[in-house]
DNA sequence: AAGTAAAATTAGGCTAATCTAATTTAATTT
DNA sequence: AAATTAAATTAGATTAGCCTAATTTTACTT
């Protein structure tokens, strides 16, 4: 069917265009996949004969209704994965996504779908984001960043923005994990250092840097 | 690490060093591969060059310790997605090994190693072919080929040799499965069709060609 | 509007894995 | 042992995906 290389530029514009907007520029995604502009220039070309990216010279590119089609497909993929991996096998949260970037391109609608039933359609994955249905629907979140929260505000833990492994490390640590519910003693003027109280915890002092990269549902 | 190219003719020369003996010619490997003979000449020159195999010109060639290890990694990856495929997710075993062919070329000591104590450590596949342990020790088959019985015998059916999907599933219809307790009541004399009592069920009538594709052990 | 800086594309090359056609080496037959 | 046939290798191309260096196009300043 379609190439690892080619499905994983589908879910990098995927992404990009999720949240830079419509139209992707070359050296954009040439940043995410790690290669050089002209690589891009060059896959685009091959993409757009395929019909999975439109592409104008110069001007950018965005995904086909087939790309998109694609890329949701893989995302589905990778985040089951990832679930089992956790759920299943006793990973921690901050293993799973290289080996679940291995995984993501199983080829097979049977597989994914048996596996989906396996784990129970679960509706997120291990870091709070979700999984899309076997028809590519994608449930629109309505989380938003801890740091745009107030004292006295509260709300559930519900996913992150960095993947990293050293933040999510870092999480663990500070002892806050997915479905806390959380309230904002205070914030901090000088720094925006945030205290929380975790429901039936001890209260936990974050640094911005760290309220920037949670998601939380009111 | 390696490609997925490489390791499938890893795969199949320790298949065919398993069958037909130590050295392996370029015909017999281009013809499992699937492609033509210089195709194979050219992947051996670079193979040899990784030392993954020895290799002689227009001599043969063999795997080396460390591409014998690799295959049989691979082996181990394959059997053991099989068995997940069949025992949790629901696959018929004839419907696995495509799958299992993609899944095998997954990269990750931890995931193989905590799969398989996922599945119990399992001793053979859904096709009775027994799965390396993690120090890729194989343990030596004591079957033999069900063809090789005369009537009296008896044993149990502990795998096949022919994998193909018709033939898995002819024994699905016929009512044959793994682990059965198998009597040789008769064997023809004309066209050695074999009548089989299956313990606690019918007698079944297989003609030569399955009998030769079924292993038992006495 | 012209000039400069940034972004994108073109031109030309590389490697892995394949192919076909031609040649060489090995094995069999007479 | 010579002739014939079969197996293997070499020679030369192709495709996907990448690269660097050079050029062109677009965007931003003055
Ligand atoms: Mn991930
Ligand atoms: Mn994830
Ligand atoms: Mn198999
Ligand atoms: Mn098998």
């Amino acid at each position: 069917m379609h190439s690892f290389t080619e499905e994983n530029y589908l879910k990098a514009i995927y992404k990009l265009q999720e949240t830079n907007g419509e139209v992707v520029a070359t050296s954009a995604l040439a940043q995410v996949m790690g290669v050089h502009a002209p690589s891009v220039t060059d896959m685009l070309k091959r993409m757009a004969g395929k019909k999975l990216v439109t592409y104008q010279k110069s001007k950018g590119f965005k995904l086909s209704e087939k790309g998109k089609k694609v890329a949701v497909g893989i995302i589905r993929n990778h985040r089951l994965w990832e679930v089992f991996l956790v759920d299943k096998l006793g990973f921690r949260w901050d293993e799973v996504h290289d080996i679940a970037e291995q995984l993501e391109h199983i080829h097979s609608e049977d597989l994914v779908n048996k596996l989906d039933a396996f784990l129970g359609y679960p509706k997120a994955d291990p870091h709070g984001d979700p999984i899309p249905d076997a028809n590519g629907v994608l449930p629109k979140s309505k989380s938003v960043l801890l740091s745009t929260l107030k004292a006295g505000d509260e709300g559930t833990f519900t996913g992150v923005t960095d993947h990293s492994p050293a933040f999510l490390n870092h999480l663990d640590k500070s002892g806050i994990s997915l479905g806390n519910s959380i309230k904002v003693k205070g914030v901090e003027e000088y720094d925006q250092t945030y205290t929380l109280q975790l429901k039936g915890k001890k209260e936990v002092v974050v640094s911005f840097k760290v309220a920037n990269s949670l998601l939380v549902r009111g």
